[in-house]
DNA sequence: ACTGTCCGTGTAATCGATTCCATGGAATCG
DNA sequence: CGATTCCATGGAATCGATTACACGGACAGT
């Protein structure tokens, strides 16, 4: 399979390779014979540059990797296919890996991206940021994060407001009646999810709710620990009325042990859901969520690289974060 | 930002660049003294071998580009992901694209893979294989097929049987007592959207079903297109007791408008879904799905392409699909 | 002791596209 | 009409890693 190069276009078309370079990249000197030539002979031939050997002389690649930590999370596949877009109508493209939520995956693909010479990354992290990612970034390399960040690493991110999303959902169960709030975390290793839960303990202090350590169950972000946290907290001698879940997929996992045991959702329990993905509009009853906007943030993370390759200085953005309020909660059983 | 370069490296360790490269590649004529210099000066100055340059020469990047029509659909993000994790295992990276089920979008992507020199391509095409697609195959580059194939085109694919999987649902569904069943078909630009249209056709004569032209909506694969063809299937004077969905997104849509009407899924309206998503499980009542396995088809994709590139000779793989019956398909109401 | 292997190493060519520099011809100006 | 500018063009260097080839030294066999 010999690829054709712009030798072979050059010779086609009767010039050298400088011409036919330079017309092929649009420099303006270029006489039109020769346009015509080269471009005739480059379709003729059905020549496609080299994008090793270009990047290799130009030290660019024109390409940005991101690494998201689980593309079958439909949060993180909108994030993935809207920086796909965004950085498709800038003229770059993506390299999309998945770091399947662990640490040591993580620093395999920043060391493929990074060897892969990307021009930058757009990256949710996870970790202290100790392995290849400090690595990258003692490079100078462009590096924005998306969703979470990492504690004491200055890194431009756009995120959103994870405070005031779980201080509404608190508050909205609290003027239902509820007293007693169980909650299923993320992974401590992520900013996300200890900002999540700091909020939740914040707001349990605030309206003086019940504050029961078994009231909190640790996850990981994956549907699995939603589900064990969901029997975790179901099986409590003196249950929750209220649960919060601080990913879509423990959503899920939580939701299929309510099923499972005909927990009926939004009378003998209610319950909130983190990201508003359209299945669960579908539950019964739809499902109350803590919204935000993952296209928007991949739109943003683009900009924000493109101002950092540009040499421009960004700042961080942090978007807004909303309740949306549907069937799953109700006033308190028990209460009455 | 100055990058590490392996003259660096070996400068560092007081020998040639010759030597540096093949301990550092692990080539056996290397002594144990230059093997510890240039591994120690490597690891000291974070050395990191540009791929492009090593790509460029060797005529192999061992990357493996990957094309999916829409990574927001939870069944193509499965495929994505399974295959990204069985390229990692072998060795191999992913080069992942998003044709956002457009034709030219896809042209686009290939075009971009092709000029990365990617070793292989795993996609899931759409078209009759006139743009990018065909100078890809003249060119002789490994290609496999996932999910989808395209008519005359003589490229190795793993597919689901879609004929059974509809066949199955019919005739559960006629088991049921229906007699008019809707259909929401997909795209006939692919070959699953022609493939499950014709077994859904066939199925409909051999049973001696309704066979009105109304009660097949075209769509397109998007979730919009569900709901448009729900609307225009229950709207009609004599609406089906019973529909089918040709994918998942198309199945939201459905059952978004099911919802919107009030309309009671598995008593006024049976609703067969195609993939079986989790969400599906967790609608009121569990849907009903036609099931087959994204995860298997990922990593057989993987075996075959690499069997491809070793010079091996490949089969095309048909796996099974399977009806799951779960609560959305009941007796007609109509009918008693 | 002499010749033939074998092994570790260095020099330099190579992959394909871009770009600096030099060149020659045409066009412009005094 | 001669000088100067401008522009299209080609030759050759370059990016960084790999590898064919050559070379020198060590070692074994006769």
């Amino acid at each position: 399979m010999h690829s054709v190069t712009i030798r072979d276009v050059a010779a086609l078309a009767g010039v050298s390779t400088a011409t036919a370079s330079r017309v092929l990249s649009g420099h303006p000197a270029t006489s039109p014979d020769a346009r015509r030539k080269v471009v005739d002979a480059a379709t003729e031939l059905g020549f496609r540059p080299n994008a090793q050997a270009r990047s290799l002389r130009m030290t660019r690649t024109d390409t940005i990797g991101v690494l998201v930590s689980d593309v079958r999370n439909p949060f993180f596949a909108e994030i993935a296919h809207t920086v796909a877009q965004s950085a498709k109508d800038a003229g770059m493209a993506t390299l999309l890996c998945d770091a399947n939520e662990s640490i040591d995956q993580q620093d395999r693909s920043l060391d493929l991206l990074l060897s892969q010479r990307v021009d930058g990354m757009i990256v949710t992290p996870q970790g202290d940021g100790s392995g290849s990612l400090r690595q990258i970034l003692t490079l100078g390399l462009p590096v924005v994060f998306v969703d979470r960040t990492i504690d004491g690493v200055d890194v431009p991110s756009v995120t959103s407001d994870n405070r005031t999303g779980i201080e509404d959902a608190v508050r909205h169960l609290v003027d239902l009646g509820h007293r007693r709030i169980g909650y299923v975390a993320g992974p401590q290793e992520t900013s996300t999810g200890r900002e999540r839960l700091a909020a939740f303990r914040e707001a349990v202090e605030r309206h003086s709710l019940d504050d029961a350590p078994e009231l909190v169950y640790q996850g990981d972000f994956q549907a699995a620990s939603g589900a064990a946290g969901g029997r975790a907290l179901l099986d409590l001698a003196e249950p929750p009325t209220a649960v919060l879940a601080a990913d879509s997929l423990m959503t899920f996992g939580l939701l299929m042990v309510c099923q499972e045991r005909a927990v009926r959702i939004g009378t003998d329990l209610s319950v909130i859901g983190y990201d508003d993905i359209d299945a669960f509009r579908l539950v019964d009853p739809p499902l109350t969520v803590i919204a935000h906007d993952p296209g928007r943030m991949g739109t943003l993370a683009v900009e924000m690289i493109r101002a950092l390759l540009a040499g421009q200085p960004v700042t961080s953005a942090v978007l807004t974060t909303s309740l949306v309020e549907r069937g799953s909660t109700g006033p308190t059983r028990r209460n009455s």
